[in-house]
DNA sequence: TTGTATACTTAGGAGCGTAACA
DNA sequence: TGTTACGCTCCTAAGTATACAA
């Protein structure tokens, strides 16, 4: 049975959670839709009088902790502190009973030898005086022994080890590298151009479609051309690779130090602001209003979003109501005192022409488009780094707008400042020519600092945190991190079963921090949550992690869908996505959730004694270089591995090949909860295929009626008749046709349906290691280009290159 | 020791171009 | 030939992690 037929039309609903039980950790399934507006939820299970309280309460703890170490352990203060949380230690009759954890998926690390047995003893001794005589050894780096961390010759940290001293060479000596063309800044020069172009061809473009649209045509291109196009194809391929920097094949340098010669451009501004036409206006209370110039680009950037919901939101509109006065002149701001008695009608109106305008440019204007953009990516999208051209990511400086927090950002709408030359910070080499600024600005600063990999960076105004321009992800800088990122995540494979037992022996630790880690590195290991750092309140959305949970964001079932020891999650993670889970756990970990959240209330921190720093420098006494982000990686990247294990096979398809492999990546989505908006079109796309399907199903009846009418007449007369035969086998072909392309509109169907809002994506890019697709092509005989496109293929050139068949992550 | 700054990765959406299809 | 769906690129927000200064 082909895999797809797993999920029939009709189911196809289900779909990501059938596909979930394919994947080891069966309790991975995220049965959530995605939450686009947070509407009560959030907003109604905040407690923020509850998170101040928290915060302050886990600040004094943090202290408090912080000497209690020295003074015995945190059970104590526990004590001192929450005297109803120690009356309510009791855990019940369970725990006078040997527990056995379940063999099975992460419980196997836990062999019947290894068993935990927690007694009422354990409870009582935390309770009682003894434990201010305990000693907490559970930070003890020897925990986890560390010969279990083996480094295997293909080690990447192997590699570092044999580190080559960086001779100086003598080719990087500024006189050497070639000087980069003149930069020249053009502050808006372009779009002045531009506009006058598309201005004339605007008039011209009807007339040109109309009267030439012969001329528009391309003209069929012969045999010949094609071949001499595909030979061009593979000579521009052949270039590009031997024009590839191998730097997996180089020496790194010395810790620290990124490069030793940068030279770029500089940062590429956006145009400046051109006035309103004089027919457009401005009203306020159905009076027109001409602005000042500075208001009038803001009321300009609220028209442009008029049709996005972002501006019928309350906090959206009030910020920018807000900034927007900022803007204004004194008599602008004593006559305009309310939002919605502004007119922007004529300047949305002129937004939408423009855009239609653009999307109906002719071809030469496209085309014209096309170089300018071009001449500005050559000259602005490149610098020099060591001897090479590296492409930068992103060389343009963020246009200035009304902001667009995700989810119920409380900044949303506010004004996003234009940068100007005198915010900016260049780094580059001191022996490189610095970027010139454009004329009558100047930088902020100039520095040649080589232990960091951006190239310009500046300030901005809603967060105050600092962007960076940096290069591309094809670049040496960005796939030498990706490649050893991968490396420590293999590295944590060989010894995860250690840091689990671990783990899991430190949930009856007599200390409560050590238990909240042990039961928080549970989740992040089996769930892949994110570790949930501490964030400042009112700055961002309300969105947590694992170590910042709180009381209303889980429930406890001790049964559930016929499951024992349930915890349910529910809350919004990185962007404001939805999480949404059950998971069966085991029952010390059910046990200890239960302690955590008495006598809380629902806007109580969880983990109300644990912190993510706290959390990752004890990962990184376990294993070099481990942080709770490793986890998300290398639990990624071995569940694509095991799931291609077990979804394909040598004589599959390419097709089918192809559906395992994404199958596979969308059990690895599934379980990092990598969702996406439904296409807006979604429902209406998969009712034009549902009737399409139908109209082929008709077809189909009909065409096997015809051959059933067509067989019968052939054997009314006779074998013999050649014309009869003829058109049953014209017949049956026509019937085949239509079963096949049945099918395959069935599969389009499915696979549409499965990936109705999950991302695949993110963690193609991100989280799986990419030798571990290369090597499984390879094994299947598929080029990497079925499963990577061009600038994936750029930015995995390591490991496409370096990857054997037999590669194990 | 703690808060803050900094550097970097991870993330989903918008918009555009093009392949597929009727 | 026109329409539609989808893949790709760009954009920038939102995370993680750590270095550093008070």
């Amino acid at each position: 049975m082909l895999p797809w037929r797993r999920f029939p039309l009709n189911e196809v609903n289900f779909a990501a959670q059938k596909l979930a039980f394919v994947i080891k950790y069966s309790s991975l399934i995220v049965s959530s839709g995605k939450i686009q507006d947070c509407d009560g939820m959030g907003s109604e299970r905040v407690d923020t009088e509850g998170k101040a309280r928290n915060k302050e309460a886990k600040m004094k703890r943090r202290k408090s902790d912080h000497g209690s170490t020295r003074a015995g352990g945190d059970a104590i203060k526990n004590n001192k502190k929450t005297p109803k949380t120690r009356e309510k230690t009791d855990l019940g009759e369970s725990h006078k009973k040997v527990m056995v954890f379940k063999s099975e998926n992460l419980d196997s690390t836990i062999s019947a030898s290894e068993s935990v047995k927690e007694t009422d003893d354990d409870f009582s001794a935390r309770k009682g005086p003894k434990i201010r005589r305990v000693k907490d050894e559970s930070m003890d780096s020897d925990a986890i022994p560390t010969e279990s961390v083996k480094e295997t010759d293909n080690d990447f940290s192997a590699r570092k080890g044999l580190k080559r001293k960086w001779v100086q060479d003598e080719s990087m000596d500024s006189s050497v590298i070639p000087t980069s063309k003149k930069i020249k800044h053009k502050l808006g020069e372009n779009s002045d151009e531009e506009r006058k172009t598309k201005k004339s061809n605007k008039k011209m473009q009807k007339k040109v479609k109309c009267e030439d649209s012969n001329e528009c045509k391309k003209p069929k291109r012969t045999k010949g051309e094609i071949e001499e196009a595909r030979q061009l194809k593979i000579k521009k391929k052949e270039e590009e690779e031997q024009s590839r920097w191998r730097w997996w094949e180089e020496e790194k340098y010395e810790d620290g130090v990124k490069w030793r010669f940068l030279e770029h451009s500089g940062p590429y501004f956006p145009p400046e602001y051109q006035p309103l036409p004089d027919n457009v206006h401005f009203y306020y209370d159905g009076k027109k209003v001409k602005l000042s110039l500075a208001a009038e680009e803001v009321a300009l950037f609220f028209a442009q979003m008029l049709d996005h919901e972002y501006t019928t939101k309350k906090v959206f509109r009030e910020n920018f109501f807000k900034d927007w006065r900022k803007e204004m002149t004194d008599a602008e701001r004593s006559l305009i005192q309310d939002l919605g008695k502004c007119d922007f009608g004529e300047i949305h109106a002129m937004h939408k022409a423009k855009v239609e305008a653009r999307k109906n440019m002719t071809k030469e204007e496209k085309q014209a488009l096309k170089e300018a953009n071009q001449k500005i990516v050559d000259e602005f999208g490149y610098c020099l780094l060591d001897h090479h051209r590296e492409r930068i990511g992103n060389f343009k400086i963020e246009p200035p707008g009304l902001f667009r927090g995700r989810g119920e950002h409380p900044k949303q709408g506010m004004l996003k400042k234009r940068i100007q030359p005198e915010d900016i910070i260049i780094n580059c080499s001191k022996e490189a020519c610095i970027p010139v600024p454009p004329a009558g600005h100047r930088w902020k600063e100039v520095r040649h600092d080589n232990t960091v990999t951006w190239l310009v960076s500046w300030t901005e105004n809603i967060q105050g945190s600092i962007k960076y321009i940096m290069l591309n992800a094809n670049s040496k800088l960005k796939g030498e991190k990706d490649w050893e990122k991968y490396e420590v995540a293999r590295k944590l494979k060989s010894c995860v079963d250690n840091i689990r037992s671990q783990y899991r022996s430190d949930l009856k630790s007599r200390q409560m921090s050590t238990r909240q880690r042990a039961v928080a590195l549970y989740f992040i290991d089996k769930l892949a949550l994110r570790a949930g750092n501490e964030k400042e309140e009112g700055e961002t959305a309300d969105t947590v992690g694992c170590c910042s949970l709180r009381v209303e964001h889980i429930t406890l079932h001790e049964q559930m869908d016929g499951k024992e020891y349930v915890v349910e999650f529910d809350f919004l993670g990185k962007d404001s996505i939805r999480y949404y889970n059950k998971v069966p756990v085991i029952k010390k970990v059910f046990k200890n959730l239960k302690l955590f959240l008495e006598n809380k209330q629902p806007g109580d921190e969880l983990f109300d004694r644990l912190y993510t720093s706290m959390l990752n420098k004890h990962l990184s006494s376990l294993m070099p270089g481990l942080t709770a982000k490793v986890f998300r990686t290398y639990n990624a990247s071995i569940t694509l591995q095991e799931q291609l294990k077990e979804l394909t096979n040598k004589s599959d398809s390419v097709a089918e090949k192809l559906l395992s492999y994404n199958r596979a990546n969308r059990a690895v989505a599934i379980l990092c909860n990598h969702q996406r908006a439904p296409p807006k079109t979604f429902d209406q796309s998969m009712a034009t295929l549902q009737s399409k399907i139908d109209a082929r199903k008709e077809q189909l009846a009909l065409a096997k009626s015809g051959l059933k009418q067509a067989k019968k007449e052939a054997k009314a007369k006779g074998s013999s008749e050649f014309k009869l035969q003829t058109l049953v086998e014209r017949k049956k072909a026509a019937v085949k046709r239509c079963e096949e392309q049945l099918l395959k509109m069935e599969i389009q169907a499915t696979d549409r349906e499965e990936n109705k809002q999950i991302a695949l994506g993110t963690s193609k890019l991100n989280y799986l290691d990419p030798r571990i697709s290369v090597a499984w092509c390879k094994n299947m005989g598929l080029p990497v280009d079925k499963i990577y496109n061009k600038s994936q293929r750029d930015k995995f050139a390591w490991a496409i290159d370096m990857t054997e068949v037999d590669f194990e992550f």
